[in-house]
DNA sequence: GCTTCCGACTCAGAAATATAATA
DNA sequence: TTATTATATTTCTGAGTCGGAAG
């Protein structure tokens, strides 16, 4: 590996940040410590690997219809076959045991019981459909008639009863399996590409199941059967062996096509889509072309003052086709939408920029409003102001249009399109702009943070991840809610409203104490901007229940911590003193469940306080520093909600992985002294190894 | 020429797994 | 400490783009 690039880790490494400052601190050493160890053996690995630096002899005009002159490799590796459990399921309450396939096809489903596709009525109703044809085939007669009588229960129960047995395997068990996963990689996992050991992607061929489309995927629960040798094509080299396929069957066919990077293809039964097996992103092959698409996007920037000033003007063109072309490019350059192909009625329906249709935009307060499916049924809702040349177009295609169901861009397609694109700059295509701004904007954005290669590396990370959201938000990039996400956000705002609380009552403390002082000493305590800070969020507001509640946790905190102390270390001095404070605790646990219970009867005004949690009044800068302390952990709690809650939906790795230039990445953490193992996990420094040695000054 | 089809590739979020934080 | 839970990373496979061949 070259020096500059992989050298940069070491000399800029965590321990010149860290700072020890409290014996609290020291775990964290320790952990920090362990992860050093790791990263050094990743990069240890990533070093002894034998390096083609691919990068570095780039010539633009090699012939690349030819990807490979020597290509071998292992085949694909197969799912393992069938075992029946014999679990039945029920039908009208009674027993059903169903023959090995059909047991399987049920198993498929019974797993998702308890997942939105289980409960999705299309998925049910295909995955019906296949049992009673699988039935109505069968020798045997079974009663199975109607979905609705099926009970699903008893084999789920039993699924899920394995995969706790898996959870409480040994960990020898755990060990031999995770050795035999490695075993299996070594064989299957690599290739020889040009002499080369490269690494190869998705070697297992997909197992047996029902379809998972996504969206409203009129397919979605379908069979996808089970793949045979005698499907598979495999593409290899003329002079490597051939693979062994399974005993018993053989390849469906064997080809040498070098101008295409597929290792193995077969044809899924269930869309009649094709399935490849290629090398993995690291591979020398799909570096190429990543480094090419950021070249192509940097190229774009050196045209697009021009093309946009070409689709600006043709906005007000007297010839429609070309007012629609320049209406979509708008779209596509400003809000990063996809080109939008046509679909089938086979598939969810989704749209993209061309695929837009009356019902897709309104138009609300003299600004846009779009609201639509795209890609893999995520929802596009932007309400956003437009030029008036644009927005005076998409009302008369609408009014065009006529009704709902209707498409927007009537008299343009993605190929006309991207035919006119490429004539404004060759390679040119819709999805550039996607990368082009996606770039771009994160270039600005990290530009934009108030950041020194002073700031602390939480700092940095923290600016980094803005400028990748800013991006993610851009590309519309989604992901689901996290399970117990609405239970970690109020754990989070129960937090803050306990530091509320007390900050309030500390303002309230100090506040008589400030009267007597001269106008300007008073001046310096200033208790407006805290005041603001503790006030009551309205949604959640402090009530005498939440107090005790908030005090009985104090107390059981207060009650653990003491009597792990007493279990450790209590000598028989300080033994009676633990004991003391226990009791008090405890008694004072007790008062305020009392005090709880009696809450709902009798409505008492004033809240009772633990005694160990009142507070006394100590001097006006010990009180106001500890307002200005309790002032700093709202404000930090309050962005963390913030950032939380923003971060709910947005998923930062896709634009990461597939839009942002990496070497952007590379020579920010360059400049500002940070390893840039911050920001990328291994794979994606595997991935973008060509960026590595970009210079700290390059500019995207 | 045109439209339609389809092959080959990139890009997408969910699910599985590994790791770190916390009780 | 160990067990549990949260978070980060990797794997999986579905869903797009786009160009060129076929009809």
């Amino acid at each position: 590996m070259n020096g500059s690039g992989n050298g940069n880790g070491k000399e800029n490494g965590y321990g010149k940040r860290v700072k020890v400052e409290s014996e609290v601190a020291r775990k964290k050493i320790k952990t920090e410590g362990e992860k050093k160890r790791r990263v050094k053996r990743e990069q240890k690995e990533e070093e002894e690997a034998e390096e083609y630096e691919w990068w570095r002899d780039q010539n633009g005009d090699k012939d690349d219809t030819i990807r490979w002159t020597q290509l071998e490799h292992q085949g694909v590796l197969f799912p393992p076959e069938y075992v029946p459990h014999g679990v039945p399921i029920l039908y009208d309450g009674e027993k059903v045991y169903l023959e090995p396939e059909i047991e399987e096809l049920v198993g498929f489903f019974a797993a998702l019981l308890e997942t939105e596709h289980g409960a999705n009525p299309t998925f049910q109703r295909n995955f019906f459909n296949e049992l009673k044809l699988l039935m109505s085939k069968s020798k045997r007669k079974y009663p199975i008639k109607e979905f609705s009588r099926c009970d699903f229960r008893p084999m789920y129960e039993y699924f899920q009863k394995q995969k706790e047995e898996k959870k409480q395997m040994s960990k020898e068990e755990k060990a031999a399996l995770l050795e035999e996963r490695k075993m299996i990689e070594e064989k299957y996992g690599y290739c020889i590409l040009d002499g080369r050991r490269e690494k190869v992607g998705n070697f297992r061929i997909e197992p047996p199941g029902l379809f998972r489309g996504r969206g409203a995927h009129p397919k979605t629960g379908c069979y996808k059967r089970r793949v045979r040798a005698e499907q598979i094509t495999i593409n290899i080299g003329k002079d490597a062996k051939i693979p062994e396929p399974p005993k018993g069957s053989k390849w469906g066919n064997v080809i040498h096509d070098q101008t295409v990077t597929w290792l193995a293809m077969w044809k899924e039964n269930v869309n009649d889509n094709t399935k490849y097996v290629f090398l993995a992103a690291g591979s020398s092959l799909k570096g190429q072309s990543d480094l090419k698409k950021y070249e192509k996007a940097r190229e774009l920037k050196k045209h697009i003052v021009r093309i946009r000033k070409d689709y600006m003007a043709a906005l007000t063109s007297s010839d429609g086709k070309t007012r629609q072309r320049a209406t979509a490019l708008y779209l596509i350059d400003r809000f990063a939408l996809r080109a939008g192909n046509e679909k089938g009625d086979d598939q969810a329906d989704t749209v993209g920029c061309c695929s837009l249709r009356y019902e897709h935009v309104t138009f609300e307060d003299g600004k846009v409003v779009f609201d639509f499916l795209g890609k893999d049924s995520i929802r596009y809702y932007n309400k956003v102001e437009v030029h008036p040349a644009v927005y005076r177009n998409l009302v008369s295609f609408q009014r065009a249009a006529k009704t709902p169901g209707n498409l927007l861009f009537s008299l343009i397609n993605t190929v006309e399109l991207n035919k006119h694109l490429s004539s404004l700059m060759p390679g040119l295509s819709a999805k550039v702009f996607r990368t082009y701004n996606a770039s771009h904007t994160f270039q600005q954005e990290l530009e934009k943070q108030d950041v020194t290669p002073a700031s602390s590396i939480h700092e940095l990370t923290l600016a980094y991840n803005r400028a990748n959201r800013q991006v993610a938000v851009l590309c519309n990039h989604q992901r689901a809610v996290a399970k117990n996400f609405s239970g970690q956000l109020s754990k989070i705002a129960d937090r803050l409203m306990g530091l509320r609380y007390e900050c309030r009552r500390h303002i309230d403390l100090l506040k008589p104490n400030l009267t007597d002082l001269s106008l300007a000493d008073r001046a310096k305590y200033d208790l407006a901007p805290f005041e603001q800070a503790c006030r009551d969020d309205p949604d959640r507001p402090i009530t005498t229940e939440w107090l005790y509640s908030y005090f009985a946790d104090l107390l059981t905190k207060d009650i653990e911590r003491l009597e792990k102390k007493k279990a450790s270390d209590a000598t028989q001095s300080n033994l009676d003193s633990i004991e003391e404070k226990l009791a008090s605790l405890s008694s004072e646990l007790s008062t305020l469940n009392s005090k709880k219970e009696a809450l709902s009867s009798s409505k008492s005004s004033k809240p009772y306080i633990p005694e160990m949690y009142r507070l006394t009044f100590n001097s006006i800068d010990k009180s106001f520093s500890t307002i200005q302390r309790l002032y700093t952990r709202i404000v930090a709690t309050k962005t963390a909600l913030v950032d939380k809650d923003e971060n709910k939906t947005t998923a930062l790795g896709t634009s990461k992985i597939n839009y942002i230039d990496p070497r952007i990445t590379v020579s920010w953490c360059k400049k500002f002294d940070i390893p840039v193992e911050k920001f990328f996990p291994k794979t994606l420094r595997e991935k973008f190894k060509w960026a590595m040695h970009a210079d700290k000054n390059f500019k995207f």
